[in-house]
DNA sequence: TATAAATACTAAACACTGTTTATTTTCTAA
DNA sequence: TTAGAAAATAAACAGTGTTTAGTATTTATA
């Protein structure tokens, strides 16, 4: 009765073999620019093939997409041991940042593309995201028991933070950050994220 | 001898016919939906005419390109009028996102959609964007010397300020304020930007 | 073990894309 | 009126994502 589940495990690392040559390919050269063809020459199969374990394109780019979106939930409970609420939301700030330079297919397909924002709230994976900025309300909520953020309404907190490192993030993913020292980039956005402790 | 001068005005409304066309076509689907042929019906010509004004698909992005940052450099200029330099900053994030309300397509083709990778090498479309950019370092300079900004790098508190107007208008063009209660989104949006001048 | 059925795979085709070409239509100047 | 220039087009080309029909390979059954 092993046949079975031999099959299951060689349809799991096929797709994986499939999952990481896109994953490459996509960092490399960007999603648009990888062909379905450029993917099957990778893993040394035709291109058909790829076709019997995912429908199309885009589902190989949202099963990247779930995995970067799980990882982007653990890398902010990561910073959650911080005790000092203003260090834990410079961190948290950090690591919303950092989660886009490192994963920017990712990124842009949560909170940037148009096309896929409808399926994408329409899947679980959406919940995470309005768990992450439950998360940074907590966050800014603590603070705010430490003395932060006077006469400042949470919901208008979260939103500032929030579109800040978006602004952040997104100018950095969609590369319009050109007028800037290339060699000082992640300088500055350090910088930026100090720099908006000013304001709690 | 007014043929010469007829034919540059009809080149130019031909080159001005296939812009709006694309601008409209571009802010419903987004560049990479838009096809040559989808221009081309809408303008009631055929593809190849279309070359004949414009030498690929991408010098018609930057074209748009610069219209949009020449109506922008306006509206910013504006308000340069007022005196209190902390409320000329705070007029010029309104400006700043009022451009992106009123004119989401144009800001979208300027800080959001994927730029055609080609033409990014050649810097020189983008002096109108750094026109820009130096207009709100000049403005914080001045805001320096009234006594604001202390300690900070003027680089780093542009950066910051642009990332966080940006973050604003980009999740407001593409779409992604659902969770907040949309009738108090203007009213959202106007408390964080007032909420920034803490920072200053 | 031999063979029918199911599975895995592939080559070729299809309907698109941006762009270029050869050709036709329209306009201009003599 | 007509040769030549300019403008517009239809058709082609090389590329894309995806589907099809058909070929190997593997599995289950006799």
């Amino acid at each position: 009765m092993g046949i079975k589940e031999r099959k299951e495990r060689q349809k799991s690392e096929m797709r994986d073999a499939i999952l990481s040559a896109a994953l490459t390919l996509f960092s490399e050269q960007g999603y648009e620019n990888v062909t379905m063809r450029n993917i099957a020459d990778k893993i040394e199969y035709s291109v058909g093939t790829i076709y019997l374990y995912y429908k199309d394109k885009g589902e190989i780019f949202f099963d990247l997409h779930n995995r970067g979106f799980a990882e982007f939930y653990k890398k902010q409970l990561e910073i959650q041991h911080i005790k000092d609420p203003i260090d834990r939301l410079v961190a948290h700030g950090e690591a919303y940042v950092q989660f886009a330079i490192e994963y920017p297919e990712y990124y842009d397909v949560m909170f940037i593309s148009r096309t896929p924002a409808k399926e994408i709230q329409k899947s679980a994976h959406w919940e995470e995201g309005e768990r992450t900025y439950d998360l940074l309300k907590l966050n800014i909520r603590q603070a705010m028991e430490a003395g932060y953020f006077k006469d400042i309404h949470v919901e208008i907190a979260a939103f500032s933070l929030w579109s800040f490192v978006h602004g952040i993030a997104s100018l950095y993913v969609r590369d319009r950050l050109r007028m800037l020292p290339s060699e000082h980039i992640k300088e500055i956005i350090s910088g930026a994220l100090h720099f908006m402790k000013r304001a709690y």
